[in-house]
RNA sequence: GAGCCAUUAGCUCAGUGGUAGAGCAUCGGACUUUUAAUCCGAGUGUCGCAGGUUCGAAUCCUGCAUGGCUCGCCA
């Protein structure tokens, strides 16, 4: 017997606990472990023989020999001197099959004492059974860890949505769906990497998340404090203004894949917290953006998931080249009846919004009225992936003005499943043009924290070549490639409020 | 921020005013190739929280909390 700690002692029960308390029953079986000195927590490492999903794959070669392997236990069939056991690991899942024969009564009466959750390390002969199933036939068996609470039921696993949320682990243990979706989300971040770093030549760099005045987008901010410097900084809202310094310095490709915060409210679309590809390239226009865009998303779609075709919320959806391309004007003609021309000012956008039925806010500005046509009128139109081009100066403050077309940028953003993926310019790179728009912007914001980014129209008037840019939201292309109705399906770990 | 809906056993869910239920899981027993193992037996509980109505409330009402959906802000 070995001695408890005072902490042990107190907080793991030395009687048998009532059977409904499953956590209970569950710290009394440690208990005995620790004093029988099979404390479970003592293991540092097990060495495997192989994955799960090795073992499977070469099975017929492994058949007969021994294995070992790792994971946790997601069922148990005690069937008297004998029991099954399914075990789990990252990539695979595989029976072991164990007897008293085998294991000796000491051992075999141990192994029945595991819980499912528990995670075992196996020793064992490669066979099958005789109905066919590929196992392992157990000569040794290692308890790795004692499972302290109970898994879900497991043939419905974890269906309640804010249980899924806010205990993600057991949602990832118990649901392969779940595994498989953020699985797949490293995966397409880390081949976009490697197709904007390896086959595009484009540099990954970090810039700061912490900023003393933000801007980028209109976005109300989060604010936070320095204490040192007794003063309020913000979290950065875009990465925009950051990565075109860059530009100014001298590099030419350069994008970041990086965290954005913006002070606003959750739904199905939105979190708090998302991940942003941002990239500019020098010396290229907003076609050139556009090209790389189609091929980034085609490349994903080869690399990732072996189908450029897939069933999105609004239909099926096909990612095969080339994505239509279509005038924003166009599209305001053909769904709002009106060219953007005949829409010069706020009087004439209120009267074509009440002509619409579109509701807006009685104190919406010109830009809003405009984005409220748009988001109800056009967006909901773009279910395949789409290139909208050339958008209203008025709402692309960042964007190159097209000198033959004033009233328009060139700008263009990519939809999917009636969503917005990314939205590109023709970057805006005369200092003095620059200024007077951010200015008028900052006029027009309702919300407060605008103030104009001085350094970065500093870093203009140093020069920026001629640049395009693209700014896409991770989760966004996610939902459209993997048919996800919510942005918290693919963020593993969405906000919630505090418990 | 507003409207609607949900909250019952560890999990998945029934239960519309009259003794709180099922399946899985758990506990006891049988079973040495099962696989949603099977068979026999047992116990699940602050019915989200706080008030109110009623002889009596999981059930009706009010407030609050958390979540979901829709809307507003936003990508």
């Amino acid at each position: 017997m070995t001695k408890l700690t005072p902490f042990e002692e107190d907080n793991l029960p030395a009687e048998q606990p009532s059977p409904d308390d499953q956590s209970g029953m569950r710290r009394w079986k440690l208990r005995q472990l620790k004093e029988a000195e099979r404390d479970p927590y003592r293991e540092v490492r097990y060495d495997r023989t192989h994955t799960i999903a090795e073992l499977l794959s070469k099975f017929d070669d492994l058949a007969g020999k021994k294995a070992r392997i790792a994971g946790r236990i997601m069922a148990k069939r005690g069937h008297g001197k004998a029991i099954f056991l399914d075990l789990a690991d990252q990539d695979g899942r595989i029976q072991v099959y164990a007897n008293v024969d085998t294991l000796g009564d000491e051992r075999f009466e141990q192994l029945k004492a595991v819980d499912i959750g528990d995670i075992l390390g196996v020793e064992g002969e490669v066979f099958k059974t005789r109905t066919g199933q590929q196992s392992v036939k157990a000569t040794e068996c290692t308890m790795l860890v004692k499972s302290l609470e109970p898994l879900p039921e497991k043939w419905h696993g974890l269906t309640d949505i804010e249980l899924r949320y806010r205990r993600r682990y057991v949602d990832l243990i118990v649901s392969p769906e779940t595994r498989e979706r953020f699985r797949l989300r490293s995966k397409i971040v880390a081949q976009m990497r490697r197709f904007l770093e390896d086959e595009r030549g484009f540099m990954e760099f970090e810039t700061p998340v912490l900023e003393p005045v933000c801007g980028g987008a209109t976005a109300e901010p989060f604010v936070t404090r320095w204490e040192a410097l007794d003063d309020d900084f913000y979290l950065r809202i875009a990465i925009e203004l950051r990565l075109k310094r860059l530009i100014v310095g001298g590099f030419e490709k350069v994008y970041e894949i990086g965290r954005i915060f913006r002070n606003e409210g959750v739904d199905t679309q939105h979190n708090p917290e998302f991940t942003m590809l941002e990239l500019y390239w020098a010396y290229v226009d907003y076609n050139d953006i556009m090209q790389l865009t189609e091929d980034l998303v085609v490349h994903i779609c080869d690399s990732c998931l072996a189908t450029r075709k897939m069933e999105g919320g609004k239909g099926p959806l096909s990612f095969e080249p080339p994505f239509a391309r279509v005038q924003f004007d166009d599209l305001m003609q053909e769904h709002a009846g009106v060219s953007v021309l005949d829409l010069p000012d706020r009087k004439a956008a209120v009267a074509r919004a009440k002509k619409l039925d579109v509701e807006f806010d009685k104190d919406a500005g010109y830009e809003k009225i405009l984005d409220r046509i748009w988001s109800e009128r056009i967006e909901p139109h773009l279910i395949q992936p789409t290139f909208v081009l050339d958008y209203p100066v008025a709402v692309s403050p960042l964007a190159k003005r097209i000198p033959d077309r004033p009233h328009l940028a060139y700008r263009f953003e990519l939809f999917a499943n009636a969503v917005e993926l990314a939205n590109a310019f023709s970057e805006l790179n005369d200092p003095v043009e620059q200024r007077v728009r951010m200015e008028e912007q900052i006029a027009r914001a309702t919300e407060g924290y605008r103030e104009l980014d001085e350094d970065f129209l500093r870093a203009l008037e140093y020069g920026m070549p001629p640049t395009g840019g693209l700014g896409m939201g991770i989760e966004r292309l996610l939902m459209a490639l993997l048919g996800e109705q919510s942005i918290r399906e693919v963020i593993l770990f969405p906000q919630l409020r505090k418990q």
